[in-house]
DNA sequence: ATGACAATCAGAGATTGA
């Protein structure tokens, strides 16, 4: 099963982008951010007619998730717990039934920026929920992933000029000790189990021609839990899509699993 | 330190992103 995260900045700006991608990749799942859109504004009919099941979780304006899958969509919940008051829509879960079911939860990780301040208070706060949430998927002892843009670089081999970030809500060591705290519960950072070194980046800003230098920074993630993990056969960036027309500033990152 | 660039809502320019 091959599923992929994609911050697609947009979905009425990305839909030709978006639909092209889909026509061609093919994903089992697809795990979207920032569709910035309503529910009622998701085009879910045009990939209804490509043969997905669709669920968002949106709002007006700015953020907003969504699950595309072939396979049947079972207990889907929107909303990270932990925050009744918290109205941004970072946070989707699905079951994916297939031979194995598997938990997915798509999300998007608050920016952060700037810090200190009152939006990287958030970020951090929301993260503790993460972690908290995290936890709970462990103790399920089943196959789950938490995918999407997490808005954080784990170490400075993930950005091509790391100095440049040192201070950012994406690199700050809170933001990574963050990070590492979740990870350390017992998941696995299904990238580096195929890839090492330098250069492997998810995001690359619009500005400054950031893709042409390779300037960019990898801040798209799969956590699995160990019963995921074992299902692992590939995970890989499919960078070249940011060279398309009318590009999102985020590639997919894919994962392939023996499920 | 700022802006470069893009998207949204609104219908100009502020806000957000990372």
């Amino acid at each position: 099963m091959k599923i992929a995260t994609f911050n697609i900045n947009g979905i009425k700006a990305r839909i030709g982008a978006l639909t092209d991608w889909i026509d061609e990749a093919a994903p089992d799942v697809a795990i979207l951010q920032e569709i910035k859109s309503v529910d009622e504004g998701f085009p879910r009919e045009v990939f209804e007619d490509k043969g997905y099941n669709v669920e968002t979780h949106g709002q007006k304006g700015f953020n907003g998730v969504a699950i595309l899958s072939k396979l049947p969509l079972e207990d889907v919940t929107c909303g990270l717990p932990g925050d009744d008051s918290d109205e941004q829509a970072r946070w989707i879960e699905a079951t994916v039934v297939g031979d194995t079911a598997i938990r997915i939860c798509g999300l998007y990780l608050p920016n952060g920026n700037p810090a200190p301040g009152p939006k990287y208070d958030y970020k951090l706060a929301w993260m503790e929920r993460l972690h908290a949430r995290a936890q709970e998927l462990l103790t399920q002892e089943e196959p789950a992933l938490m995918a999407g843009d997490y808005n954080i670089i784990p170490q400075a081999e993930d950005a091509a000029r790391p100095d440049a970030w040192r201070d950012d809500a994406l690199f700050r060591l809170e933001s990574r000790d963050a990070w590492r705290r979740i990870q350390n519960l017992g998941f696995t950072e299904a990238f580096r189990v195929r890839q090492t070194g330098t250069g492997h980046y998810s995001f690359w800003d619009y500005q400054a021609g950031a893709w042409d230098k390779n300037d960019g920074i990898r801040i798209d993630h799969f956590l699995l839990t160990p019963q995921c993990a074992d299902l692992l056969n590939n995970c890989w960036i499919e960078s070249d899509v940011r060279g398309r027309e009318k590009p999102s500033d985020h590639v997919p990152v894919w994962v392939d699993l023996a499920a």
